[in-house]
DNA sequence: ATAATATACGTTGATATCAACATAAATATA
DNA sequence: TATATTTATGTTGATATCAACGTATATTAT
């Protein structure tokens, strides 16, 4: 005889699974972020990626990865793009060649800086939306999330 | 003479974003609860989406989209495999053509049955986890990230 | 020095995600 | 009733995501 499933189970899930909330909210705040910097031509991932390497030490593939907190080969994908219309540059580590480094091209790093006071302007609109729910703990919100994409990304060998 | 891209702007956002930070928690948390289903077949996403179709009258995919925050056609890609599968089934509503109904199979239902203690334990460790981070206060954070995914996504006509 | 292990990365295949475009049916308006 | 509008959905193309598998280089152990 088949395990039932009762509705309480539906709710249990709709209403603690920090899994699902958390996908939910990263596709709405993805479709608002995406919409902000369509002129430019990037999406909100691109624009994450990118200001991620504006270092002064051009960093190798799996640092940023492990920054992301993406898989390795979802970075080699997600550069294809970028590299294409040259807003980044991959080039090998004389001291480590297997290691590829990544760089912002010139035109990457302008785009970035056209791109910064739309990116604040939509922050600023999601941060007023969010203070006009009573009762959140913006401050509570922001690190818990910060603590929850910091779970490391090892796969099993 | 192009803007520049100071070293601050990057720690801005990388320290501020709200977006950033919900995408990476995203593919964090996906990781994790995939590796927990996958002796089931099934991805968190699936495991949500499915457990979203349990209920007495079949949702049509117009309302399950939005209670997931997700593009339309998005479920519609989604659905495939499920339905490829026999876990989910589709008909047509009698009252309105064009509506198309969503509904667990029996052998969708049942397979929800067996995964849902795993759901439990994964949500559980992750709570644990949680609750090891100092200071952090996790009611605020569930209906933090609660709140960002009720942002609606009608799309401009 | 050689063998074993670990590290850094790529490719392929499957699913997930959304915009742009398109169709058909229901509803409202004239 | 005929037309216009709205609603519900599908298809295509591009990017995003990760597991499984594979290659080459660096490091460690013998």
């Amino acid at each position: 005889m088949p395990a039932s499933l009762p509705p309480s189970a539906t709710v249990e899930v709709r209403d603690r699974c920090i899994c699902f909330r958390t996908q939910r909210a990263a596709r709405a705040l993805a479709r608002r972020f995406d919409a902000a910097f369509r002129s430019f031509g990037i999406t909100q991932g691109q624009f994450s990626l990118m200001m991620s390497l504006n270092r002064d030490q051009p960093p190798a593939m799996g640092e940023v990865a492990a920054f992301l907190a993406m898989d390795r080969t979802t970075l080699t994908a997600a550069l294809k793009p970028l590299v294409r219309r040259g807003l980044v540059l991959t080039s090998a580590d004389p001291k480590d060649t297997r290691a590829r480094r990544l760089s912002l091209t010139d035109e990457g790093r302008m785009l970035l800086a056209e791109a910064l006071p739309v990116w604040r302007d939509e922050h600023d609109a999601v941060d007023r939306l969010l203070a006009l729910e009573g009762g959140l703990d913006l401050e509570a919100l922001h690190s818990g999330i910060g603590v929850l994409g910091q779970q490391n990304i090892e796969r099993s060998k």
